[in-house]
DNA sequence: CATTTGATTTATAACGTTGTAACAACGTTG
DNA sequence: CAACGTTGTTACAACGTTATAAATCAAATG
């Protein structure tokens, strides 16, 4: 068997390999790598060719293990969610940024969030990030008995005790969407909702609140969707076995009002010639040059930044005692799904 | 500052504080929480409430520092491409069935793969599973001899040394498809391509072989595609800016069968009536219930399953020198996308 | 009764790293 | 020249866990 590194013994080097091999001390060694101030130019010099050539790495667990503070932030997303996979990449940023390192731990069909949660917890993270976690409130509370936990985009009727909330304004949100469709013209406009997913409760009351803002209280339709294309279908082929179409739709998300497209696409219904439709997400589905989605964009580098600050708020400033929920306003992002009726 | 864990002092729990609350040694409260034999029943039950009480969870750092093994293989994955996300849930469960734990490091726009590699290094992971690697071959050569790789979906033109590659039959699949469409009826079939990424080229070489099988060869026409819904999109228009269209499209993988199908749509040509097209992958996408994509199904769980037993295999028999390569059958998935062509 | 056996339990020493405090070597200063 | 900072370096202990070997103890044997 092939030796696998520069080391005799086939190991991975480590810092007294690594001292050896430059002539120095291990703690000289080790201050060197993590770039403490002390080590002469000379000695840095001569300790990180040897790291050259030895291809010397440092353990990070043991790192951890060692100091107290593991700055480790733990983030449990879903797979199957394109919005999560736009907030993960911006947490990688916003925790760099911060000095932070991640831990990914994912949600999926055959992985539930306890057993995400407990990989996490097992990986000595110091805070929890939780992306729309599903989890009951009082679940939350008792991990957040443990250590700092951020819930994104899932709000917490009462504020739960210890637990912080990053969201967007998803009524703000619904409001401007109507704002939009009522401006082009629009007057029947539906909603199409997301059950019990978190934030379809605020964005069903910023669409009636807007529609009732504008006079158009008795045009006011919720028809049941969720978070999937195939909701949206179903929704979308509920509406085409009616009699009188409304001319725009609002869609719970992205992935919905995708569902919603590809089903009028398929009755020869033109978008947005004969109906408009709105999204909600701004995930990277909504750009395909091909969709051009008009869109409620969520922010997800705003959100992303607020999250992670205020893990590390609650970490490094003892006790925060601001608002436990931090609320960023969305922007409607407007394509091309969206133009006046062509009749009233 | 309210206590943030049973313990006085605010700190998460260690094994010497639960072997103090339990009245029992270090060791001994160590083995009862790894199961291992030797302890009493009376005394494991002991330690096993006091952990209950105590909220103790094993530190994983510790752990795997401790022990030279760290049973921990880094995975690497491209958090845009849906079909990862099968992956990366089929290799959840393959890994726990083989007894070791698994360590996510995401690719994005705003993250390289070696930005994604460094991390898991140095989280001490014992493999690294790739999926569709984009490094050079040279790169991948030089992180196997420091540690086992196993590359999915991404074939190594000359064996790569100690690389392993577990990836489907990408030409025996692209020839299913095009025999499925040929037995359908079709004779004008196009396939849309790939270009560089991981894989194109096989599929390139199956449909143009089977094609060729089947006497075809005049009919070969390969259209520049990609691996997003826009490149489908793209090639789509391209093929409907033509006056003699194909009956038959074989796309790269889903992803760009959507934005293909969506084309069509949108040009009021119907799907599968008037043209069928046919994906890669059998990714979530195609299965949704409005797109019933007919598709080659690459196996994830199989890929999962094989990419890890070879990282095992790497890991602990020693010089393992079967095959340097595990090529998986994939196999076609018929829904509603394809049909025998409405004219001759 | 002394002694072996077997089952439990415990003491001790690591794993690779870093913080603290101590230590040299050196030129400055009174 | 003695006392003193500086600057660079090192010894030592610790983080939370586990492997090894040694210790304890009851029961069983000769």
């Amino acid at each position: 068997m092939p030796s696998r590194s520069a080391v005799p013994d086939g190991k991975r080097p480590t810092l007294s390999d690594l001292a050896a091999r430059a002539g120095v001390s291990v703690p000289l060694a080790s201050m060197v790598m993590r770039g403490a101030k002390g080590p002469s130019a000379a000695s840095r010099e001569r300790v990180l060719r040897a790291a050259q050539e030895i291809g010397y790495r440092p353990d990070s667990r043991a790192r951890l293990l060692r100091s107290s503070r593991s700055h480790l932030v733990g983030v449990q997303f879903d797979l199957r969610q394109p919005f999560h996979a736009d907030m993960v990449e911006a947490l990688y940023a916003a925790a760099g940024a911060a000095g932070y390192q991640i831990a990914l731990s994912a949600v999926a069909a055959s992985r539930s969030e306890q057993e995400a949660v407990e990989a996490l917890l097992a990986d000595r993270c110091e805070a929890l990030i939780l992306l729309s976690p599903h989890a009951p409130a009082a679940r939350l509370a008792e991990l957040a008995a443990q250590l700092p936990v951020v819930s994104v985009a899932r709000r917490l009727r009462p504020l739960t005790d210890g637990v912080d909330v990053v969201r967007a304004a998803d009524d703000e949100g619904a409001r401007q969407a109507v704002d939009h469709l009522v401006a082009l013209g629009h007057r029947d406009i539906v909603h199409i909702d997301g059950g019990r997913a978190p934030g379809a409760a605020d964005r069903r009351r910023g669409y009636k609140s807007a529609m009732k803002h504008h006079g158009l209280t008795d045009r006011v339709r919720l028809v049941p969707g969720g978070l999937t294309e195939d909701h949206g279908a179903a929704a979308a082929r509920t509406l085409l076995a009616e009699a009188a179409r409304p001319t725009a739709v609002l869609a719970f998300n992205d992935h919905c009002a995708i569902g919603v497209l590809d089903t009028f696409l398929r009755a020869r219904i033109p978008v947005p010639d004969e109906i408009s439709v709105v999204g909600f997400d701004d995930s990277h589905l909504a750009r395909l040059a091909h969709v051009q989605l008009t869109t409620v964009g969520q922010e997800a580098r705003q959100l992303a930044r607020r999250a992670v600050s205020r893990a590390v708020a609650r970490l490094e400033g003892g006790a925060v005692d601001e608002e436990r929920e931090v609320v960023v306003t969305p922007h409607l992002v407007i394509r091309s799904t969206t133009r006046a009726p062509c009749r009233s």
